[in-house]
Formats: C-alpha cells, structure tokens, sequence
DNA sequence: GGGGTCTGGTACCGATCGGTAACATTGCTT
DNA sequence: AAGCAATGTTACCGATCGGTACCAGACCCC
C-alpha cells in the first residue's frame, strides 16, 4: 500500500525543481510574456503548481519577487558574455560580432517581445522600485562592457562605437514588438557589422 | 445674486476645453508618465476634474481610451513631419537632420520616458487590443516615411540608411529611461550625423 | 516515533479595478 | 418659459488586486 502511494503521488508532472525555483521560472515566462503589471500573483502561483502562501514564503512582496526576476535576467546576460569570452579568447571583435549574431537571432525569434529588462524599465516607471536600480545597474554595466571591448578591438572612438552598438540593438529589439520581424531588426547583423566596420579605420 | 452666482462659479480653474478634451489631456499625461495599466480610469477622470459617468459617455472603455490615446499621439508625430517639411522645402536631407535634432532634445529632457507609443506596446502585449493596430500602423508609416526621404537625399542604399536611422533613435528613447540622459542618447545628434554621412558615398 | 521545517489548502482582508444605474443639475436653444 | 442634451453626483456591481491567518499534511533527521 505504501509503495503504491508513493508511485502515484502526483500525476507525473512533479517538477523536480524547489518551489522557489519553479515560481522564478513561471513568473518570468509570464512578466516576459503579458506583461509585470498585467499579471497577477495568484496566476504566478497557480501556473507555478503551489500557491500564493508559499510564494510570499520565498519572497517579501511582488516587488522583490521582480526585482529577483531582473537579477536572474541581468546574471543571464552575464553567463553569455562569459561563453562568448570563452569561445573567442583575446579577440574582443569576435567577442562583440558574436553577440550581435546572438542578439539578431534572438529577435528573428517570432515569440520575442523586446528586451525583458528594457520593458521592465517602461513598466516600472517608480524611482525607488527595488527593480529599477538593478535595472539600472545592469544596463549601465552593459554599455561598460560593449566600451570596453569596443577599445580592446581597436576601435578609433570606443565609447561611440559602442554607443551606436547598443542603441542600435535596444532599439532592434523595441522595434521587433511593434513591427513585424520583417522590420529593421532583421538586417541587423549587416548593420552592425557595417558600424564597426567604419569605426576601424 | 445671479450675477454673484456665475462670478465665483468655479475657483478660477474652469478649463475652457470640453470635457473630452480634458479627459483625453490627462490621460495622455498619466498614461506616459505612469504607464497605462497603472492609472485608473478613475483617477483619469478626476484629474480632468470630472467624473467616471462622463468619461464612459465619450469613450466606450478604458482600452478605447488608450487607442484614442495612441491616434493623438500619432497624428502628433504627423504634425511634426509636417512642419519639418515646411520648413525646409525639397530637402530631405535638412528634414531627416531637422527630425534627428528634435529627438534628440526630446531625449535631453529628463523628464523623458521614451517613446510613448513603443512604450505602450511593451504594456500592450494583446494582439488584438483595439491600440495595437494603431500602433503597428504608425510605426510602418513612420519607417516608410524614413525610406522616403533618404532616397530623396540620395543615399546609397535608402532603406538602409532608414533603418539605421530608425533603430538609432527607438533605441536612444528606450535607453534615456534605464539608463540617465548621461548615457548613450546624448550623442545621439552626432551619430545621426555620422551615420548618414557614411550613407551618402 | 517525535519534533521541526516546509508545503498545500482555504478562507479571508481591505482596496481597487473597469463599468453601470438612476437621478439631480446645468446651460443652450428656441 | 419650455425643452433638451450634456454634465455632475452618488451609490453600487462583480471581479480581481496584493497580502495574511490558520490549519492540515508531508517530509526529514535525529
């Protein structure tokens, strides 16, 4: 009796994951998704197979559980630089076409929705949001690390060059929500190479 | 008495604008700055210094306000084209370089919060929210306006040079939120300008 | 097997959401 | 003065919001 209880406990869903885990995943697959406001705590629970008194166990208020969500983006973000440091060792030009191929790919993807931290940005428009400095502290971190590489690749004016770099891709990835994949964003592979091409003289 | 009565009607503030106006006003004033889902119709309502029952006699639903909000906005940008064009007749090049300017001062004004109508697609995910073909329709007009007039400035390959253009700015307005107006946009005047003359070999 | 920690379930809180009914008031037109 | 359309006021609707109290199990480690 006991060993058939245990073998159908749950209907062969049981996630492996702990449910702070699983609620992190939910919850960003749904602010990503309809948006931070537009989605309520009880759905994120429910689509998280626990419920709302487990998820405000794990984190203080909806707030936090956002301000986690940008950290996990922010620290996603950090893991890609690393591989493409990985895979290109000591050549910062591989290092940044790769990333633009990266993001171009990304945006041809029909599902995405612009960059997850950007919107984060629009929806969060309160100064002392406990989301809005790690926001901040990612985006700034961004464009550090594209000037950065931007000098190691011999770029004639680093800070510029990275500048248009990340205007250009921020605005691919703003455009690819309210144009078609058709839009800009597709050639943005050619037009970033394009760029950097003109800063290497 | 009468005449008592009508001096000290109301204490001075009495809009002169219908009350559709006035909703509308406000509304576009709350949306931007404070995101749309995050405003009440309520307090829309209140800050025009009327009531709920008025603004459901002139818009059916709140989410008729919002399209009614991104048409205003829309035709607003029209306006600007319009001007640039009457101001520098047959010179598309004057018009882009005129348009990028005034972007860019937008950008400066730290009070900026991006583009207003890319914003409310980041808050608007619904494919078919009654806002969101106003939305796609703008952005297809204003890219094919952009098409336009670098072919009439004779750049080499136009819809390139659009394009480049195009996620410049999407991108700078996106950017002057997360990041402070210290970042990227402010040079945002000077790429443009590069950008194009690396166009018009 | 007893104890402590973690989880699930349910019911609830006050507040606010978008939206409506019914009625009093205003002001313009004729 | 009468009539009519546009406004203002108030109270209300059901639904949902973020957040909590309380209790019943499940699990694990000694």
């Amino acid at each position: 009796m006991s060993a058939a209880k245990t073998a159908a406990k749950t209907p062969a869903k049981t996630e492996t994951l702990p449910p702070r885990e699983r609620i992190l995943a939910v919850a960003s697959d749904l602010f990503y998704r309809q948006g931070i406001r537009a989605v309520g705590v009880e759905a994120i629970a429910d689509a998280a197979g626990t419920n709302k008194m487990t998820l405000y166990r794990h984190f203080e208020s909806k707030d936090e559980l956002i301000a986690e969500y940008i950290r996990r983006l922010a620290s996603c973000s950090e893991t890609i630089w690393s591989e493409l440091a990985e895979r290109h060792p000591n050549d910062a030009k591989k290092q940044l076409v790769g990333w633009l191929k990266l993001m171009g790919d990304h945006i041809n993807n029909p599902k995405e929705r612009g960059c997850a931290i950007a919107n984060a940005a629009v929806e969060l428009p309160e100064k002392h949001h406990p989301a809005r400095c790690e926001i901040e502290k990612h985006k700034q971190g961004e464009r550090a690390r594209l000037v950065k590489l931007c000098k190691e690749a011999g770029a004639s004016k680093p800070d510029m060059l990275a500048d248009e770099l990340f205007l250009l891709i921020e605005g691919a990835r703003v455009c690819a929500q309210s144009m078609g994949q058709e839009g800009p964003a597709a050639r943005l592979g050619r037009m970033g190479e394009a760029i950097i091409a003109s800063h290497m003289g």
